[in-house]
DNA sequence: TTTAGCACTTACAAAAAAGTATGTACTATA
DNA sequence: TATAGTACATACTTTTTTGTAAGTGCTAAA
């Protein structure tokens, strides 16, 4: 942390910091139920590039909600897993989808 | 919507698009139990600026998440509550608000 | 009469996020 | 031998987001 940067006490505000930005949600969702390869995942999260896949999984793991686990293979296998950390997201998932889907059915 | 691009079927990338930003989901937050002035979100949401602040506050509207209520007085009186849709959301900001909560206490 | 407060608006600049393009090391398959 | 696929890395540019600073029109209080 930034010395003079007041560490936010508000739950939601700390929660807000970690999961922002465009993809980490959707990274995480393709997740939600079973580890996944890198190349799994580029195809999953549509229109991810490479570089934004590697940063935010990469920013995911600093932030200990996803594990990785390199298989020393060649060619190379490496797996994407949510930690405990990660899978007590759930309850947001499910939350952010049923609202999703209300407001699509809403609008249809 | 931009001609060639695709909405996105997925309720949580739907939900992720009207929500995502540094500020949306704490002004949100703040008014998640009562109507508040544009000066009392300006002093509740810590750190944003009155620009930030009515430009997420017009997108909300525009998303119909949030609701305007000019008071047409003078001094000027502009009230801002959640809709229907803005408090369906509840589930999620609880969600949002546990989960962060759990980590600042097991980084304690 | 100056100050403060309300709810903004605007021009401009800085910072952050995201995208493009290319390259790496290795192997298997055509 | 060329191509494709694995999982990245890196330089560079563009786009988006966010911030800074100032100003508007109005009123009430000091």
């Amino acid at each position: 942390m930034v010395r003079g940067e007041k560490d936010s006490d508000c739950p939601v505000e700390s929660a807000v910091k970690v999961l922002s930005g465009k993809w980490k949600i959707l990274i995480l969702w393709e997740l939600r139920e079973t580890p996944k390869r890198f190349a799994e995942l580029r195809r999953g999260v549509t229109g991810i590039t490479e570089k934004m896949l590697i940063q935010q999984l990469k920013e995911l793991e600093k932030d200990r909600i996803i594990h990785r686990k390199d298989f020393h293979e060649m060619p190379p296998k490496v797996e994407y897993s949510l930690t405990e950390r990660g899978r007590k997201l759930k309850p947001v998932f499910d939350a952010l989808w049923k609202w999703g889907r209300e407001q699509i059915q809403e609008s249809s």
